[in-house]
DNA sequence: ACCAACTAGTTTCAATTGAAATCATCCTTC
DNA sequence: GAAGGATGATTTCAATTGAAACTAGTTGGT
């Protein structure tokens, strides 16, 4: 039985993939908003400080990794953390094409200030779920992402 | 008590808009691809075909709302949908300004393929899922998207 | 020790996006 | 029945995106 699809007629407002789309788009758009106005950083920046914060002395490629950013984004976010001096970037001597990065000082008190912000409005966002209903949606999220990395093997192969 | 973001470190890949972005992300350009390929169509488009499929004669701003569309963007894949006869304009003759669209029967054909595929990636996609489960995720879109209406109203007025 | 193949990171360029300007028509109000 | 202001839709333009080309540096094979 198909929960989003009714096999009738195709209702948009439904479709996972739509919901989750809008939802996002909102979402994005919120925060972007936010820390635009407040800090003058965006999207993929704050990714890079949130990473950085927890580990620093990482690489670009594992940055992309980890913040789910391309590669080419990871390049610009850093160009512009490193011009306001938040984030270092130091060549790693045993291999000089790889640059090692870290937050300065100034980055490290910016992304708290950041961080407050994030986390209360996450709490705004997530104040009408309740404690199942939070532990059931990341269940469930995890359980949607693996099913794509299934498919988008599969995908690969025919593209 | 805050499940997403423990109150030592920000994680980021806990962080329910991070994660939500992401796995929109990659299910918009999975399904992104899997249209194109086939039918040659992007994902506005589709939205189009689809709320049109439903119900007939809409102007440009009802499925600018329909579909969580920019109006911008509805002219655009309406342009491309007549292009290819797949809609059909016709002006209002009460208001010349309102331009009504619907599906051609070439359109109506051509969706019907289009729902089929999109029933079963999204069959595809939630089967690892427990009925449960899926009304839990339904019912927490539904509480987060009101969450968002009311945030957003609040943020209009600063901004 | 050289060259080919590879890898890290950046730059370029074409496509996509959306905010703002524009065009066309309609609705008031005088 | 004109003028001014709304409204529906499209167009324009500047910013953002990401794929592909490129640069710099490394590694492995001969």
């Amino acid at each position: 039985m198909l929960l989003f699809l009714p096999h009738d007629a195709l209702l948009l407002e439904r479709f996972l993939p739509y919901r989750l789309n809008v939802l996002s788009h909102r979402l994005a758009k919120t925060l972007a908003r936010r820390y635009e106005r407040r800090f003058g950083i965006t999207i993929p920046d704050w990714r890079c400080l949130a990473i950085l914060a927890r580990q620093g002395g990482l690489t670009a490629g594992e940055l992309a990794e980890r913040t789910s950013l391309e590669r080419v984004q990871i390049s610009r976010a850093t160009a512009r953390l490193v011009g306001r001096e938040l984030v270092a970037r130091r060549i790693d001597p045993s291999d000089r094409r790889v640059i090692r990065l870290e937050l300065t000082d100034a980055g490290r008190t910016l992304f708290g200030d950041i961080a407050e912000v994030a986390r209360a409005w996450e709490q705004e966002l997530t104040q009408a779920l309740g404690l199942s209903e939070r532990r059931t949606l990341e269940r469930v999220l995890d359980k949607l992402e693996r099913t794509l990395d299934r498919a988008s093997e599969l995908d690969e192969d025919v593209s």
